[in-house]
DNA sequence: TCAAAATATGACTTAAAGTCATTAAACGTA
DNA sequence: TACGTTTAATGACTTTAAGTCATATTTTGA
């Protein structure tokens, strides 16, 4: 029975086209600013529809969010396969992930906004969020991988656990990327303004200066 | 003429009242859970009230962030009055920092709340977050001095620019801290449960790690 | 061709932020 | 102390947007 299937992808598609509406509509205005009904509009369906096909607003964010999130782990993914020392493989993820925030910053923004919401009930037990989880979990594990291969190949000393590392490189490196996306924001932090920093050469700096914690070293002088 | 200013005075008490039950109301419930309402009823004044102190909700959470912004700013500042080496203050500065999201986790989802917020307009030209980020600049210049002292008393490789040390500092605890926090509640992110990690073990490694990167390097082997 | 099932619609309900005409309190002056 | 004026407080009202649901439309299967 072919129709049960094509009902299903004429479903899948109809979302696709409904979360594409939410982008432009949230990424033109700001998730707040935004409304169902602007939604609606965009995507050419009236406000009802939009609730038959996502349980609220805010799980239409969250769509946006694993869309984010999948992109950016298709990068990581990536450099896993390439031939490289893992120190390096760690340097250009976090390349990547800067690279990533810095050319879509409303992604990462959908991110910010997902992690302060207060309320557990509004984030449902959506899908969307299960499966932006599942990405970071990913990520992690990617991570971790990389400084396996690093601790193998020499350019990293094995006495770290690579796990931990990995936490610690994923959630300083997020503080610096976090840091990136501000300065990009006119409004918050005019702080960062006057302090001319180039954010290329200064998460450079940051990597050299891990780099330099992790490196293996000299053993006695 | 002792009227005007005790009026002064009484109309800061009175906006004393309205943020404290701001911060009741809006710490047990979340901020968009919270209504105004909520917030009048626990002042024990009527919902006009509170928009003749305040222009509207989000300038009273901005209010929230300064009292929180302020309580971590006494800490810091703290520290550079006792003695120390500049690496050891680096490292109280970022326990102060962890302690403090630790203990107080709703004063830093404020902040993130606040750093989330995409309409600049919904910001206003508050004083309140004028303050805060006042407060930011202020514990970046501690850092930077932190870091000069280490600078000095050899504890620090001098090779770094101060500056975008701290920066770099700044921004990878920040993330770490926000580690800390996610941790903290239950809903985001159950990724952090399996990896059972001891968040002050973890900072410690991270700033051992930072440290060694930061240390006086042993000029040719 | 047509009854039943699946989808889509938009007028309606609800809830909460923010306003403002009205009331109450405090002040200054005679 | 009486009383007109200014300042502060109130809560009923307006507005806006999320979310609902009875109704209408389309698709399906016989």
């Amino acid at each position: 029975m072919g129709i049960a299937e094509r009902k299903e992808r004429e479903r899948s598609k109809r979302r696709e086209t409904i979360v594409d509406a939410a982008e432009q509509v949230i990424f033109e205005r700001g998730f707040e600013v935004a409304t169902m009904d602007e939604i609606a509009e965009q995507a050419e369906l009236s406000k009802g529809t939009l609730y038959l096909y996502f349980e609220n607003k805010m799980e239409l964010y969250l769509a946006i969010c694993q869309r984010g999130s999948d992109k950016l782990n298709v990068r990581f993914s990536k450099i896993l396969t390439r031939d490289h020392t893992g120190l390096e493989m760690i340097r250009m993820m976090g390349e990547a992930y800067l690279d990533f925030v810095i050319r879509e910053p409303l992604y990462f923004q959908a991110f910010q906004f997902y992690e302060g919401v207060q309320d557990p009930s509004l984030l449902s037990k959506s899908d969307y969020a299960k499966k932006c989880e599942q990405n970071s979990r990913e990520a992690l594990t990617i991570m971790a991988r990389a400084l396996q291969i690093g601790m193998q190949d020499g350019s990293i000393d094995d006495a770290y656990d690579p796990k931990e590392l990995a936490i610690m490189i994923w959630a300083s490196s997020r503080g610096i990327v976090q840091l990136a996306y501000l300065k990009k924001q006119e409004h918050h932090f005019k702080m960062l303004d006057d302090i001319d920093l180039n954010m290329e050469s200064l998460f450079a700096s940051f990597i050299e200066l891990l780099g330099t914690g992790m490196a293996v070293k000299e053993k006695n002088k």
